[in-house]
DNA sequence: TAATATTATATGTTATAACATTGAATGTTA
DNA sequence: TAACATTCAATGTTATAACATATAATATTA
């Protein structure tokens, strides 16, 4: 829906101005639908993030750091947020032989299961998820790339 | 810059899904860029928003639900964010005569020029924010709006 | 019109984002 | 190698998002 009906303002200074909002809006709109899928399973949005990244490293480990490298909120507390993950065992931490100071985060069997069963769901509202078509959601992921520079 | 390279995933499973964390990712970039433009007046991003959508209405009052309705992130507690305002003499807030439920809630003087010397401040940065033209930008809105449905 | 339902806002609670600080381990250099 | 600086993670603090409930005013209806 245009911006201007939904949050009902007439118009933007500049079409700069209209997207910065229009990011935010829909930033916050999709972000609200990723935890309605979410909320069933008891996980967050970061919390799922973490658990993402985890997997995509698995079955090495992760540091902390590369964590908050990685997460979509830079500013988001990653060791606490592990620390939630490690008390629903869905990842492990233990300190790194190698650097004493970094700990290895590692996701477990539970955490990989869990990711399939939420990509299962994620699967069946995408085949409802149809405004754009496959090159229209190209062209925006071009977009929003371009634009971060 | 390409998603996959920011956050150092290798690929994902389809358009769909980088669609959707790339909106996520996008929405949290630039609602970091918006807060270091805020912090130095003092205001967070709900706040700065039911500002403007305060200077919308005009001289005329707009009630808590209208905040609400309005939003960009419908979940944030419109109330208390307008105690604060209230507290910062931005808003004024009074029982409404016609309904006793409601609150009409203004923007005062002190808060309309707020919003210009913001106003100011984020020109300087869309002049230096130049990654897309502007008929990217138009085409970026676009997709976002369509998105929505 | 008395009883019930609905609406508008405020408030209580919990978890987390945002930011600052700490403490331990490692790296650097005089 | 001792002193200092840096890095990594954890933790303390405050404000706010997310959610639930409460309270008062108004609308509906039996």
């Amino acid at each position: 829906m245009k911006l201007e009906k939904e949050i009902m303002q007439e118009r933007f200074k500049s079409e700069h101005q209209k997207m910065v909002v229009n990011l935010l809006f829909t930033g916050s709109w999709i972000g609200f639908q990723q935890l309605q899928i979410l909320k069933p399973f008891g996980l967050t949005i970061q919390q799922y993030n973490i658990l993402r990244i985890l997997k995509g490293q698995y079955p090495n480990p992760a540091t902390v750091n590369l964590l908050i490298e990685r997460m979509l909120d830079k500013t988001s507390n990653a060791s606490r947020i592990a620390d939630r993950l490690v008390h629903k065992k869905f990842i492990t931490r233990k300190t790194c032989p190698e650097d004493r100071r970094s700990v290895d985060v590692v996701i477990r069997k539970e955490g990989l299961e869990l990711l399939e069963k939420i990509e299962a769901k994620e699967k069946e509202l995408e085949n409802k998820f149809n405004s754009l078509t496959n090159s229209e959601m190209k062209s925006l992921n071009n977009l929003l790339d371009k634009l971060r520079g």
